[in-house]
RNA sequence: GCCGGGGUAGCUCAGGGGUAGAGCAACGCACUCGUAAUGCGUAGGCCGCGGGUUCAAAUCCCGCCUCCGGCUCCA
């Protein structure tokens, strides 16, 4: 009997039933058939030597896809795992699956792995892709499985948990064998073994059973695979880019801030440099939130339990927070406990309930740049990333039920013109809905929704539903900036509250002086301050456009005679409000100017006799092959004080 | 917090029971130079902290601190 194979291109090959994907791709070329890894059939990734007895549009995956990696990187897994079956008896494998550049294989062994494990893991997975073991796809019916496994627990629990889409039918599954080694596995994998040309196992770690640290930790094995030798050199090259971005090391390097043991985990120093850095962010902060109708506003860094407990932290943040501090107390009476603040709402909303608010006041909007200690697990501190201290450009909007949706509409615009400023212009943002547990009239859940959705839509920001991950108080939406090499980082928040003026009791006077419950925005554009500097430090490598830069010029003067003019030249630019820098060390032109382009300072003047004579200098600019010799100072002013203006 | 790997000069790193090392940076001297590293010299160390083993510990053992990677990506 024959079939009819429909192919991307529309065009339909008439072939016998049982044909391959193998096959197909055969027929087409060889070369194609070389690349090719697994096939679609209908959509659903299926084995290249899988009987296809049925019409079908089909499309050949090849080693170069990103589906085409998957399959490579998921048949890597399995022949991990096999390996370690195979030095380990008694291992108990877990799940294995493809991940974005590589794969892991979660294990149950009695001692973690060693860098030297992971060698000899590597040369047994050698030694079976020498052996080239096809891959062979089974089914088996759930008591099957259960009697296959009977010594994996871990595979017994999967195969407990299928559901009807995830295994064949509702009661079976599939296998896939190779050699001796059988995994449970929805496939599709590699031909064979020999197919896995370009691997690498990077880092062991350990990792809880399903992500819940309740469960056991199990042994975790990272590693990498690729179509081909020249992908996985490209790909670690690509690693050791990113390295050379990374904040911590750049922080050093440019003299921004450090980590001093002597301080405490998770806390930063500020250093010169750093300072100006983030003096300018702060700057440009307060005074674009002044410009959109923010009030700026100072709260202390601690606060009363009771302040915590009527916030409601206390009950759900607690884990989060600095312990508490007992102050004073005597010898006969107990003390007062105090926390340092995790969060600055609950100051905002005393300033507000300092007096009676009218209707005429709303929105009020408060601003702080807020330093907040929270008490973050000691495994995940990263860097300016991840601190224990941090500054947020926080705001609480306090406004009526029907100004809400301007408000968030002025709100979003403010926030998408503040990350275009520091030079981001990929956005994504999640909107999250409300979930099952929560607070509030579920009519004022559905408007605000509805006005958090309307905003994204006319700001043109794409954004994905977040069904049901909002916090029990308010939705909210997260706004994601992609990064100069790709990565996203979620930047800003906007969370409506409806919870904390119920918790405060807040109210305002309506215009027939009646009493009505304000609705509360929190929101922060930048985030942490520290993190955002951390991530433009990242997404810049440290080559911070001219207005953040906390060096705009460095004048090198050629020879020591020079040194006056070149100060000449500096002053001139500091009074246009440039930062300056003269380089009068005792080192060689080339030395100078190499340390200047190293520190990622924007602009080089160079002064010589010349420059003396005619008033001019030499500039170089960052980014541009040569330098422009001979240019009139008055020029040369003039374009830095243009190149170095902040945005607005 | 848990699992693994680290912590030696300001930085990057070597050394691994018996005298503490290199390169870069710093400092000094010479050179006064026109666009990415001039030469010579000098100084710099509680080998993360505490305890133990030993005739002897940077090195071996224990505890702590701290940094790096991972603990979400569901056969």
């Amino acid at each position: 009997m024959s079939i009819n194979i429909t192919l991307p291109d529309g065009s339909v090959q008439e072939h016998q039933d049982g044909t391959s994907g193998y096959e197909i791709a055969t027929g087409i070329g060889s070369r194609l058939a070389k690349a090719a890894v697994a096939v679609t059939v209908d959509g659903e990734m299926w084995d290249l030597h899988r009987p296809i007895e049925d019409d079908a549009a089909i499309s050949i995956v090849t080693d170069n896809t990103e589906a085409g990696r998957h399959v490579i990187r998921h048949s890597a897994a399995h022949i991990m795992a096999q390996a370690v079956l195979d030095l380990y008896a008694d291992a108990k494998f877990a799940i294995g699956p493809a991940i974005e550049d590589g794969f892991y294989y979660d294990f149950e062994v009695d001692e973690p792995f060693t860098p030297e494990d992971l060698e000899r893991i590597e040369n047994r997975m050698a030694a079976i892709i020498v052996e080239d073991q096809s891959f062979d796809r089974g089914e088996l019916s759930i008591e099957e499985a259960m009697e296959t496994f009977a010594n994996q627990p871990f595979k017994r629990e999967i195969i407990a948990g299928v559901d009807a889409d995830e295994g064949v039918d509702g009661d079976s599954v599939s296998i896939y064998r190779n050699d001796a080694f059988i995994d449970l596995c929805r496939g599709p994998h590699l031909p064979s073994t020999g197919r896995l040309k370009a691997y690498k196992l990077t880092r062991s770690a350990g990792a809880y059973w399903r992500g819940d640290e309740k469960n056991p930790q199990l042994q975790r094995i990272y590693g990498t695979a690729w179509e081909s030798k020249k992908a996985l050199d490209t790909y670690q090259t690509r690693l050791e880019e990113a390295a050379k971005r990374d904040h911590r090391k750049l922080g050093a390097e440019l003299d921004l801030f450090s980590f001093p043991q002597e301080l405490g985990s998770g806390l930063a120093v500020w250093h010169p440099k750093g300072g100006i850095l983030r003096r300018t962010v702060e700057d440009y902060s307060r005074r674009t939130h002044a410009e959109f109708g923010y009030e700026y506003v100072v709260t202390p860094h601690l606060a009363k339990a009771d302040l915590w407990e009527t916030s409601g932290h206390l009950d759900f943040y607690r884990e989060t927070m600095y312990p508490a501090m007992e102050l004073d107390g005597g010898e006969e009476r107990p003390g007062q406990e105090y926390f340092v603040k995790p969060m600055n709402c609950p100051f905002h909303i005393l300033i507000y309930k300092s007096r009676g608010r009218s209707y005429r006041e709303l929105p009020l909007r408060l601003f702080e740049l807020g330093t907040v200690y929270r008490y973050e697990m000691s495994g995940v501190i990263h860097g300016l990333m991840r601190a224990r201290g941090f500054t947020m450009d926080d705001s609480h909007i306090f406004s009526t039920e029907t100004q809400l949706a301007d408000e968030l509409q002025r709100l979003l615009d403010f926030v998408v013109m503040v990350l275009r400023d520091f030079g981001f212009d990929e956005f994504e943002a999640d909107l999250s809905t409300k979930p099952d547990k929560a607070v509030g009239e579920p009519d004022l859940w559905v408007k605000a929704e509805e006005y958090l959705a309307t905003a994204l839509d006319k700001s043109g920001v794409t954004y994905q539903l977040a069904p049901g991950e909002g916090a029990f108080y308010g939705p909210k939406i997260d706004i994601h900036i992609k990064d100069a090499i790709g990565r996203r980082w979620q930047l800003s928040t906007i969370q409506v509250d409806f919870a904390q003026p119920e918790n405060f009791d807040l109210e305002y006077a309506t215009n027939h002086n009646t009493k009505e419950r304000p609705v509360m925005i929190h929101r922060a554009l930048l985030g942490s301050i520290e993190r955002f500097i951390g991530i433009l430090t990242e997404h810049y490598a440290g080559a911070f456009p001219p207005w953040l830069s906390p060096v705009q010029v460095t004048v090198v003067p050629v020879a020591d005679r020079h040194n006056e003019y070149a100060q000449e030249v500096a002053d001139l630019l500091g009074e246009r409000d440039v930062r300056v820098e003269v380089d009068t060390a005792d080192d060689t032109v080339g030395e100078k100017i190499r340390t200047a382009i190293v520190q990622k300072n924007p602009v080089v003047l160079v002064v010589g006799d010349s420059d003396v004579d005619n008033g001019t200098v030499g500039m170089r600019l960052r980014g541009e092959e040569t330098e422009e010799r001979g240019v009139a100072l008055a020029d040369a002013t003039n374009q830095i004080a243009e190149l170095v203006a902040p945005p607005r």
